[in-house]
DNA sequence: CTATTTAGTTTCGGTTACGAAACATTTAGT
DNA sequence: ACTAAATGTTTCGTAACCGAAACTAAATAG
């Protein structure tokens, strides 16, 4: 029953977190590259295309597109590794680092309404 | 300061939920697919086109794709509103439900998982 | 030196999504 | 009744994305 509770107030901060990136017009990003995104920022280097393909269970091109994707955002980068020449090494950007920096904040303000403000700007109605 | 290691906490909870979703093979939604679930379950009813899309900033097409996306998932349902047959409600179903639940139990288990300890010995918030 | 394995990308056919504009249907105004 | 407004969907042309398989380039094995 608490546990309930708990489920349902960490869906409603992810609520309010999703919905407030939403409307700041954020890039629509998929579940696919939003975790390929923050595992490069926030897991220790080096990640790889292969890498990523175990640790998220999709396949090889699914990594390739999401990092195009992302590429062309302007939050991450491409290296390749001159350790081995085969390797590409996915690297964080300024941009990225921005971008997530205001994602956390608008997690931390989805949190802090916990009731009352919601970071959408909007009457508690939604 | 404090408010940085907030926000990194608070973004690494996000990371381990969606790549543990991503790796549970599920659907890959995207943002404004996902912040259309949450507020339809989250938020008190009606919900109709024309206020998901201003409430999220979007165009109705948008929100009527969004729609088109997750009834084929089983996740929602569309109703005509007999007070007023021009507008559509948006209802639940049993399958989002209990998507959703599961998806709150994601987070709840990337919040205890680890890395949550802020050294001052008072359990997490949430 | 050739064969095999490995890493990542590209191709293929088909699906999903986008905004703008046009659309049908229903309600409200006069 | 006849017009005007509102709601949601469809169409249009375009871009992003999917998995499977073929592919290039680099490293390793025999």
């Amino acid at each position: 029953m608490i546990v309930e509770i708990s489920d349902l107030q960490a869906l409603d901060v992810w609520r309010r977190t999703v919905v407030a990136s939403v409307r700041c017009d954020a890039p629509d990003l998929s579940a696919r590259q939003m975790s390929l995104l923050l595992t490069v920022y926030l897991t220790p280097a080096p990640h790889t295309v292969r890498g990523l393909a175990e640790l998220l269970k999709v396949t090889k091109p699914a990594i390739t597109r999401a990092v195009d994707r992302l590429t062309e955002l302007g939050m991450i980068r491409r290296k390749v590794d001159e350790n081995d020449r085969r390797s590409v090494l996915l690297q964080r950007t300024v941009k990225g680092s921005v971008f997530l920096r205001e994602y956390g904040e608008l997690i931390v303000a989805a949190m802090g309404g916990d009731g009352e403000g919601d970071a959408t700007g909007l009457p508690p109605k939604y």
